[in-house]
DNA sequence: AAAAATAATAAGGAAAACCTAACAATATAA
DNA sequence: TTATATTGTTAGGTTTTCCTTATTATTTTT
């Protein structure tokens, strides 16, 4: 297996432990890297035994330590890239995802040290995600998803949990729903969860699944 | 053929096609590219269905206008990074070839061109060799290699050729030779021309061989 | 609890990019 | 100018990663 497949699965495999919980489905796989679930059946047992991921046939699949800590690299190197597009270059949050994901598997350690250290070693991505340190250790997480905040409370958005979909992104972007605006939420709609935001002067509503992507902080 | 080993044969005809002379022979392409010869006469045949390359057994392989374009895009993306990884994280002029060759495979248009930006459009990259523009278009040729260079009279060090080979690079930098050191040839021998140096206060010599890779422009 | 539907794996095969070994062409030397 | 050495290509295989088409396991429905 070649270092770029073996990281493709393996960075597949983590965010669909966040997206759809632990053990992964084969199927799950199928879709998101588009091949035939046939074809990641024999991947799986092959990065079983290279002992990068726990495999049980008919039941799924999940990240071991050694797994994690090279998704972990990776997800440090991906965000210091979008940190860079974004900031220095001026590539807009909604496109970054994309590009760094294409240049990640292509950075060496000393080069990843030097961009953080030229970032001034920054603590999350243009997205709110947070970024491993250089022992690829994160922080406790600290957001909670906007359905969980009471109406009528004043928040701070923190993180954009969906950053692959940039049409997603967009969308947010034109309703002022970006990491560090200050919102409240005016009303849930207790029927199906839509969610009616107020962020700066415009009120706007979003659907729960929209929703479960926000994640927010409290104001004190 | 990937992408990426179409590039990886493109960009070795090219510097082949520059240091040995066109039409490029399989076996350099086998000694530099580290794969049998029987794998070039293959890939070279695929090339050549392309359109990339223009390919006669038994002779050698030359690059096609299309060939050429991609190298050239692919040249640019290469020294724009080098620029970057020297002057903005810092990393030795000797090291930055095999990071920057490592990114410019994976670096869209877009990237290329916002980053050329931020740089602002340099027109050289930290070996002293030109930057193709926007539109891949490059300045004559205006350096000369230090032998042509009568002795005795003062020039400035404006490109090292070989951009490879790290250790050479570390040897230049010891004796001063970089690109933008004023110099001046103190001797040639005649017999193996060697040539002798003095860059500041020093005086060294360099066999014919380095000193192949040392371009000059004589001070006006 | 059996039948039907869905999901996952196994078997067999293809394409890309490499290899070695045999053969062919070209260059060099006698 | 023939013999020898070098260089290059072709033939036949291997490995990796994907595929399609069975077959098997699990889940859902009746
Ligand atoms: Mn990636
Ligand atoms: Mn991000
Ligand atoms: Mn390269
Ligand atoms: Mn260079």
């Amino acid at each position: 297996m070649s270092r770029q497949t073996i990281e493709e699965y393996l960075e597949t495999i983590k965010t669909l432990e966040e997206m759809e919980g632990s053990p992964v489905r084969t199927s799950s796989l199928a879709r998101v890297l588009t091949v035939s679930p046939a074809s990641v059946s024999e991947m799986l047992q092959r990065l079983s035994e290279k002992g990068m991921v726990r495999y049980t046939p008919y039941s799924g699949v999940s990240l071991t330590e050694k797994g994690l800590q090279q998704v972990l690299k990776l997800t440090r190197r991906h965000r210091l890239w979008e940190v860079f597009l974004n900031r220095h270059l001026g590539i807009g949050w909604e496109e970054v995802y994309d590009e760094a994901c294409n240049l990640e598997h292509n950075t060496s350690g000393m080069v990843a040290e030097k961009l953080a250290n030229y970032l001034g070693n920054p603590a999350v991505c243009p997205h709110g995600s947070p970024i491993p340190d250089e022992n690829l250790r994160l922080p406790e997480k600290s957001g909670t998803p906007i359905a969980n905040l009471e109406t009528g409370k004043k928040a701070k958005i923190t993180r954009i949990t969906n950053e692959i979909n940039s049409e997603l992104l967009h969308y947010l972007t034109g309703l002022g729903i970006v990491p560090g605006a200050e919102i409240e939420v005016i009303e849930k709609a207790s029927f199906d969860g839509t969610i009616t935001i107020k962020a700066g002067e415009s009120i706007k509503a979003v659907s729960a699944e929209v929703a479960s992507f926000i994640e927010v902080e409290p104001a004190n």
